[in-house]
DNA sequence: GTCTATACCTCGATAGAC
DNA sequence: GTCTATCGAGGTATAGAC
């Protein structure tokens, strides 16, 4: 039997978690009702609250940290793809970029708009969009430091890659433009090429 | 006679207007209730739709016009601040991070929250989002072009400072940390400078 | 212009059969 | 584990007196 739903194949949970990790990442936390996460994953309403006893909070940490590691799997697939690091960065934007463009511009950070939806209102998501920053600033780090950069002013330049690399990535959806990342992709090298 | 509310000096309008900015500008577009930003702007249920019959989405936007001119007036600041433009773009972003300290991490960007709830599905608040970035970006590029950087290099310079700022506020907030903007700060002045 | 009351709807969440 | 039916709360928006 085929089935109409695209992730069929996964278990339902999976299927649920992914439905909302995409709509949240596409519209935020508010925007995103629990029965249309059930419809998109072709779940049931009991089947999410069987998964998530603990509800829509419950389920949206574990949607933040399944879309964290994918924007991790990016991110590597950039760090690794040359050896120069100032090109490797570039490439991120680069990749950043042609995803947005080919989603429309609605696949970006996966937890850019839900964490700014709970700043301060929420100690589990914040948490989990910090750790999600926190251990991409840390693989962009460690690459840099690979390089030969020195570990503290790798840190240092990570923190700004993100920063930079995350600020593109908004304004590029808001002008449905890709020159942002492009631009970015240029200074971030030329940054990274100074030390 | 003494009001309960801040703004009791300003008129009824302008103060539902502010109440939305600030509350749009801290949890996003979708989390702000009608009901609550009348009662900030102590102001009734009926004066909020008696000014903006267009209902959430046309005040939604009056709130992020708002939003953007104070963000502008703290570019402006910064920027005036001293001849060099690599430190005044350096002061900006200390600015924001003081501006977030002081408020607790809750007053950054005043349309980031709300724009990426819109992306693709409001064109009106869509629209207001990239006005307000392209003004901000547009402020900072004729500030780097006055100082004698060629223009177009000056424009894809502001692109990035703006990048960079924007997307260093969102670590700052999440990370209720000051450093991400501190550290842009002396990037982003390291940058300009090359030119 | 301001206010109260309320209509109408959708939300998150639950109950209980299967 | 999956499903349907439904509850209560809270949302936006409206009506109409003042």
């Amino acid at each position: 039997m085929v089935s109409a739903h695209p992730d069929a194949q996964a278990d339902t949970r999976t299927r649920i978690v992914r439905a909302a990790a995409t709509l949240m990442q596409r519209q935020g936390y508010e925007a995103t009702g629990i029965k249309r996460i059930a419809a998109d994953a072709g779940a049931t309403l009991g089947s999410v609250y069987h998964f998530f006893p603990g509800g829509k909070q419950e389920l949206a940490v574990e949607a933040l940290r399944y879309g964290s590691q994918e924007f991790t799997d990016l991110l590597r697939t950039g760090l690794d793809s040359t050896d120069d690091p100032a090109e490797a960065v570039a490439e991120c934007a680069r990749l950043m970029a042609q995803t947005l463009r080919d989603s429309d511009w609605s696949d970006g950070c996966p937890v850019a708009a839900t964490a700014l939806e709970f700043i301060g209102r929420s100690p589990a998501i914040q948490l989990a969009s910090e750790e999600a920053l926190g251990q991409w600033r840390e693989l962009v780090a460690v690459r840099l430091a690979a390089a030969g950069i020195p570990v503290d002013d790798a840190r240092d330049l990570a923190c700004t890659v993100l920063s930079t690399l995350e600020g593109a990535e908004l304004l590029c959806r808001v002008s449905a433009s890709e020159q942002p990342l492009r631009i970015a992709a240029r200074h971030l090298a030329r940054l990274i090429r100074a030390y």
